[in-house]
Formats: C-alpha cells, structure tokens, sequence
DNA sequence: AAACTCGACAACCGCAACCCG
DNA sequence: GCGGGTTGCGGTTGTCGAGTT
C-alpha cells in the first residue's frame, strides 16, 4: 500500500523560512492554535508542508525557547545526560528547559563531540580511548556499580522523558494551544506564557509515593522501552555491592508514609534539595556526604552510615556537577587537555569527567535502552 | 576580488510510535 | 484487533556566512 506522503510535493515550498512565512505561521497559530499540523498550512496561507510548519513552530518560532549561547551547565548537563541516554535527544531536552532536541543535537554534533574527541574521549562511548579507568584502580566491582547506578538513572530520566511527554500531549490535547493562553515573544517563566504543561517533577516519586509497595512488592514502571520492576532491580543493584543498609530503598522510603501523603522537605525518606532538576535520588539524603563520595568508596553499600539514599542523591549530584562528594582522587584524565578544551577549568570541576567516565565506563551501550543485570 | 574551504545551524527525510475510528 | 492518519524523533543534508588562499 505504501506510505502517504504528509503531503503534496507539488508547489510546497523548501527551505529556509522567511519572515514573512514566520510572521504567517506565528500569526495563525496565535490566533487559533495549531490544530492539525496536516491543515495548518492551507489555513494560515502558506506554501509548505504541516510537517515543516511543526519543525519551524517547535525549534524556531515557538515562545518559550531560549536561543544562543550554551551555559557551562547546559554543557556539562548535555554532555552527561548524553552518556547516560545516548542520542536521545528529546529526552535530553526535557532536563535543559527552553532547549530543543534539534538544537542540542546541533551543539552535540558541532562543538561538544568534537571537544570530547580532542580531548581522548570518545564521544559515542564516553570512554577515554586508552581505557584507563576500566581497571577502577583494581576495583572492578566500583565499575559494576557504578554501571549499576548509571542504568538506573538512564531509566529514571527516560521515564520523566516520558512522563514529560505525556503531560505535553494532555495539554495539547486541550485543544490545540489555546490561543488566550499564548503570550507570544514571552519567556516562559510565566506559567500562562506558553502551551507547556506544568512540568512532571518527579515521576518516579509520583509512582513511589501513589504506591507504597513493601519490599518485596513490584512497582512497575514503563517507558516507551523499557518496563522496570522496581522491586526486582533494586535488589540485584543492592547485591552487587552488600546487603541493603537499614532498608533504605526508594520503595522501602515510599512504603514509610501514607498513600497520598505529600513528602515534603525534611521528611525522613524524602530529603529534598532544592535545586534545578535534582529530583527522585535527591529525594534520599545528600547532606551526609563527607569529601569522599560513598560509592568511591568500598565496598560502597556497606561503609558505616551509606545507605541507598546517599548513594542516589550522590549520584545524581555527580551527574549535576555539584561538587560536593566529587572529591575523588582517581587520577584526572581531563589534565591532559584541559587547556585546549577549557571546559573543565571554567569551573574548577577537576573531577568532573573522571566521575562521568568512571560512572558510564563499562555501562550499557550509548545507544542502548537501559538493561539492568542481575 | 574571486574562489575555495569549513563550521554552524536550520531544515528535511524517513521510520516508528501513537492515536483514533 | 486492525488500519489509516498524525506526530515525534533522530540522522542527514542544504544553506549561508566567515575565514583563508
């Protein structure tokens, strides 16, 4: 039967939009919303396909996106969410507000892989070339780990991806963009600025705290590909290392207060911190950390005083940048080349790539769904 | 000044997932 | 459950401007 054509080629224009196409499409949409992508050209006056008016809409026109140069943060998010994710870009995106997938595929693709590649870095494995840090200093269950951790938080991410998505198709599915509701030229700082929903939180806490679940109990979590069973991997992650100090498991923490029960800040299961996208590990305590991040240490689940939650929210806060728990003494690979690259001085992070190398050296594949071993 | 090269980024293409009747 | 339409996504290409020869 073959594919239809999103539409007719004949007489549709290609190619870069002009002002005069941008001021059509943003007038159209501002007015009425976009409606069916298939329509809207017909409708607004313009010679091109519904799908290029999508494109130029989503990583162009639309209000809320924030254009020009990347922060250090964005980077180092980009760069250490890529390592985790692979190229899925949209998943991406959703942990850098006003970016578009396209836009941090362009930044990857121009300036970031190649700043890796200089650097010895491979940029589809984040691995350093000479393999330098498969040995974990003769510690190779602080890889296994580690290998765990990083799954675990691609999975994470991929989820609230999801669950992100899903909360931009409820909205959408309000109709089409209410056009009452659309500020254009706006930032989206201002919650009726743009179409975007309210943005998902934390999914992963939603499901704990909507279920408490015993240990033992499964938590299913599904993702467009993967399900996880929540209970069934917590267990071989926590065996890897020893046994599960004073239950302190994301389900166990859950299974602690009441179904619906708001878990605020302070809670005993639930310390969170404060800060731009830290969310379901940081939900466990942070604050313990001394200079030493526990999961350096070993074997990392039985150190006095590291429970699960320490080994979440360091892990996360590693993957943050935040300095605190990164004191590593691993030998810095970046030292080599850090004054071509200038990314790591910029901000003193002298260990930042040696935690992201460690954390994703021997994980799955970049381009992998997230599998975890038992 | 013209030709050429290269980098950056916008836009396109095609596949896959999703939605809905 | 099925099939057609729609949308999302990631890889790739095209265009343009700046720099170099």
């Amino acid at each position: 039967m073959g594919r239809s054509p999103c539409c007719e080629k004949i007489g549709l224009k290609k190619g870069p939009w002009t002002p005069e196409e941008d001021q059509k499409l943003l007038a159209y949409i501002e007015k009425h919303g976009h409606g069916s992508w298939r329509a809207l050209p017909a409708k607004a006056g313009l010679q091109r396909c519904g799908k290029s008016c999508r494109l130029r809409w989503t990583n162009y026109l639309r209000p809320d996106i924030k254009r020009g140069e990347f922060s250090l943060q964005e980077e180092q998010t980009i760069i250490q969410l890529h390592a985790l994710l692979g190229n899925r870009w949209s998943a991406i995106a959703t942990h850098l507000p006003k970016r578009t997938d396209n836009e941090i595929k362009n930044y990857w693709n121009t300036h970031l892989k190649k700043r890796l590649a200089k650097m010895g870095i491979d940029p589809c494995t984040h691995k350093a070339k000479i393999d330098m840090l498969s040995s974990a200093n003769g510690h190779p269950e602080k890889v296994a780990n580690l290998s765990h951790m990083a799954q675990w938080e691609s999975a994470r991410l991929e989820a609230e991806a999801r669950l992100a998505r899903e909360s931009k198709l409820r909205a959408a599915s309000n109709s089409t963009i209410l056009p009452q509701q659309q500020h254009m030229g706006t930032s989206s700082s201002s919650s009726s600025a743009t179409p975007l929903p309210p943005a998902p939180v934390n999914p992963w806490r939603e499901a704990w705290s909507a279920k408490p679940a015993t240990q033992g109990e499964r938590i299913d979590l599904e993702s467009p590909t993967s399900t996880l069973s929540l209970a069934e991997n917590w267990l071989p992650i926590m065996a890897s290392g020893t046994e599960l100090v004073d239950g302190n498991a994301p389900a166990a923490a859950a299974a602690t207060h009441q179904e619906g029960e708001n878990l605020e800040p302070g809670d005993a299961g639930w310390k969170c911190v404060a800060k731009d996208r830290v969310d379901c590990f940081t939900g466990f305590s942070i604050e313990a950390f001394g200079s030493e991040a526990p999961w350096l240490s070993e074997p990392y689940t039985s150190q006095a005083g590291c429970s699960w939650g320490q080994l979440g929210a360091g892990f996360t806060a590693m993957l943050l940048g935040d300095s605190g728990g990164q004191n590593t003494s691993d030998s810095c690979v970046q030292e080599e080349d850090e004054e071509a690259t200038g990314l790591v001085e910029r901000d003193g992070n002298k260990t930042y790539w040696n935690t992201i190398l460690n954390s994703v050296n021997s994980s799955s594949s970049s381009n992998s769904p997230p599998v975890f071993y038992h």
